[in-house]
DNA sequence: GATAATCCGGTTTTT
DNA sequence: CCGGATTATC
């Protein structure tokens, strides 16, 4: 942070005094009090840009300081990986070694370690397995088939939805109010809720929602009033980092366990609430006073972060929301220079939009802005194509921001699979989906009889495989496989003890025959694949066993960019909440984009203001310059779309904006109802033509991509695929390659 | 059981 | 128009 905070005068200490605790350095006064504040519940309301990390960690480094509380006695909340290794970071600069005994981590972590020492009482084994989207989503859609649930009536994410926002308010199947689950799965919710949790039960396994649910019903449960005491007593001083982005669940947990010395600090923004779909409460902003009686509220409003002109900009478009709790962003240097307007502009189309981006960043950084001091903001994952595209031709070095994390890649999911199935023998999800990757024979088949015999001894898909292969129901060459495999994960359980990681796992991958699918895949990104496993055993390299490895795989899905050089970031909005720019582009600011179509049809007023929210997180994310457009027409799956400006455009006030417009865009606002231009026709696909094919000849495929023909029947043709290699495929799916 | 053809739906997603 | 998920076919 290159803010000014020295120029605070309030900070600097009388001249015969010993200096200042490091970290009350450059501190403001409100900062400051939020700081020394310990004793009581506190709410500090943080406005963008106004210091609340630097608030957080001097307050944490404070209270182990002054000998307030000994390290493990304090537990320090975050929701992401990043934000809890920052703070550990910040804090250790701070108090040295001690930093590291704190309970500090993300509701997930800390929910995970505390269940982990009690996982009896919740039913499951200390060395429970936390599942991924993928396993959760399996284990539902197999419950849901049991149970003779229509997948079209009732979708699995639906369902797995709604189980979720259950998780996200705290309600266990048993706690669950008769009234919610009727609408769900023919009426039957609360029973498949049930039995989820059992099967995960019996997996021992949970998904990140039991991580603090578990907690709760442990902390609830009076037969086990002595828990909840011990780390009641514990916790002496607890902190909360984006106190808005909380459930319920998270709410209670916090509740509970601040219940007894009750020094709790939250620190939130109401108006950077972002997160209600997922589950977060802003409600529970407000519950904090009621619920702590005689609660401290500090508001911090000094903004180091943006020109004052970018702070008008934001108030006043955050002006339009209702019920909020207030709180004016002021310019913490009364110095600063006013800054350039919001530069708004109106554009034709989303190509000519994404050109003007780009030109935009060629001039700033010709002016000298850093690459990596830019950002393109945008509503939707889709959005940033556009932006790419335009990028790679302008040969700008770029990077994407949260697509494609590395744990959520089908190859690092099926490696792990693999670990799971060795270090977690229980584990049948992950079993199930490395059983017969690479192809073994093993397939549906042999799965249904794998679940079959499993219910019918009550016992595990692993156990239930051990039968089997030593029966005849199966075929031979099925049983052989099935054996051999069953043999493989006992040599490698074998090895569990006595190898590192890194080599084992390396182990796993060869015998197992996956890393050798990848190698022999020839499709275009297989290649990348094999890279990605190579990552990973190098990533197993650092850990002491291979389930040390698997705890932290599954909390800590974060993809670090090693990217050296300087780069542009193109990211959701959502994605940017915590980070800074000099410049931001809005691009997309148009009715049905942002704010969002589904928004302003389904979720009324309270959608509306937290698309508002997100604009506002948006401008606020810039240092110096913001930059918003939006196209008269847009093509979406593949149709020609007019489209009006944003209504969040208007609501910034004029004072602060600078209009421009293309010729033929009125005033900035699209005359969308007088198109006095044709959109070009697009690029048509060549269609096939009705035309027979020879042997030898080139030609192009929609999925495959390119190849030549190497027999042909009737309209059946034999291609060898350059990437995709030997296929057969209907002439009416290839055309010829000269067409192109 | 593996592959090709067809169908379908299409925000945001810190763990 | 794209991709994934489902179905249809060999």
């Amino acid at each position: 942070m290159g803010s000014p905070f020295d120029l605070d005068d309030d900070v600097s200490p009388p001249a015969d005094q010993p200096a200042p605790s490091p970290w009350l350095a450059a501190l403001n006064s409100e900062q400051r009090l939020a700081v020394e504040t310990t004793e009581g519940p506190l709410l500090v309301l943080s406005g963008a840009g106004t210091g609340k990390t630097r608030v957080l960690t001097a307050r944490l480094a404070q209270i182990i300081a002054q000998g307030r509380a000994r390290p493990w006695q304090v537990l320090s909340v975050t929701f992401t990986n990043r934000a809890a290794r920052e703070m550990r970071e910040r804090v250790q600069r701070l108090v040295g070694a001690a930093a590291e005994q704190v309970w500090l981590g993300t509701f997930h972590a800390l929910g995970a370690r505390i269940l982990r020492r009690h996982a009896p009482l919740a039913g499951l084994e200390s060395n429970f397995t936390i599942l991924d989207v993928d396993d959760q989503l399996r284990l539902l859609k197999q419950i849901l088939t049991e149970e003779g649930i229509d997948a079209k009536a009732s979708p699995p994410q639906m369902v797995m939805a709604s189980i979720q926002r259950w998780k996200d308010r705290g309600l266990p199947p048993a706690r669950l109010p008769n009234a919610e689950a009727v609408e769900l799965a023919g009426g039957r919710g609360a029973a498949i809720y049930r039995i989820y949790q059992d099967r995960l039960a019996a997996l021992n396994a949970c998904d990140f929602g039991d991580l603090l649910l578990h907690c709760l019903t442990i902390f609830q449960n009076p037969a086990h009033a002595d828990i909840l005491a011990d780390y009641q007593d514990r916790f002496r001083y607890m902190l909360v980092d984006e106190y808005q982005d909380t459930n319920v669940a998270q709410y209670l947990w916090l509740r509970l366990l601040a219940q007894k010395h009750r020094n709790l600090c939250c620190v939130g923004d109401d108006d950077q609430s972002i997160y209600s779909w997922r589950g977060a409460e802003v409600g529970n902003i407000l519950k904090f006073e009621s619920d702590f009686p005689g609660a401290r509220i500090i508001r911090l409003e000094a903004n180091y972060r943006s020109t004052p002109t970018i702070l008008a900009a934001a108030a006043g478009l955050i002006g339009h929301n209702l019920g909020r709790l207030g709180k004016t962003l002021r310019p913490g240097n009364a110095e600063a220079e006013r800054g350039p307007p919001v530069v708004v502009r109106a554009l034709w189309n989303g190509a000519e939009e994404a050109r003007w981006v780009v030109e935009e960043i060629e001039a700033e950084q010709r002016a000298g802005t850093k690459l990596g001091q830019m950002a393109i903001l945008v509503r939707a994952g889709f959005q940033t194509r556009e932006f790419e595209d335009r990028l790679i031709a302008t040969g700008l070095p770029y990077r994407v921001v949260g697509s494609l994390r590395f744990y959520e890649r089908q190859e690092i999911r099926d490696a792990l699979a693999y670990f799971r199935v060795v270090a977690q023998p229980a584990d049948d999800l992950a079993f199930e989906r490395i059983v017969n990757t690479p192809k073994r024979g093993l397939g549906d088949s042999t799965l249904q009889a794998l679940h079959v015999l499993a219910r019918r001894q009550g016992t595990g898909l692993v156990e239930a495989a051990r039968l089997l292969a030593g029966t005849d129901d199966l075929k031979p060459k099925a049983r052989k496989a099935l054996a051999d495999l069953l043999a493989d994960f006992a040599r490698w359980r074998t090895l569990l003890a006595t190898m590192a990681p890194g080599p084992l796992a390396e182990t796993i991958l060869d015998q197992s025959g996956y890393t050798a699918m990848w190698r022999q895949d020839r499709s275009p990104d297989a290649q990348g694949r094999v890279e990605n496993l190579k990552e990973l055993v190098a990533a197993l390299e650092e850990f002491d066993n291979l389930g040390g490895f698997l705890e932290h795989v599954s909390l800590v899905m974060d993809n670090d960019d090693k990217s050296g050089g300087e780069r542009v970031s193109v990211m959701t909005l959502h994605a940017a909440k915590g980070l800074e720019y000099d410049v931001v582009f809005l691009p997309g600011w148009e009715e049905g984009v942002f704010p969002h179509q589904r928004a302003l049809s389904e979720g009324g007023l309270k959608s509306l203001e937290e698309e508002r929210r997100l604009a506002y997180v948006g401008i606020t994310r810039a240092r110096r310059q913001v930059f918003v457009s939006y196209a008269a027409t847009r093509r979406i799956y593949n149709r020609w779309q007019d489209s009006l400006a944003s209504r969040f455009i208007a609501e910034l006030p004029d004072a602060t904006v600078e209009t421009l417009a293309e010729r033929g865009l009125s005033g900035g606002f699209a005359a969308a109802s007088v198109p006095a231009w044709a959109p070009r026709p697009s690029v048509q696909a060549p269609v096939a033509p009705e035309r027979s094919y020879q042997p030898g000849e080139r030609i192009f495929h929609q999925k495959f991509g390119y190849g030549r023909i190497t027999a042909v029947d009737g309209n059946k043709l034999d291609i060898f695929f350059d990437k995709a290699g030997a296929k057969k495929v209907v002439d009416s799916f290839v055309m010829p390659a000269e067409n192109l």
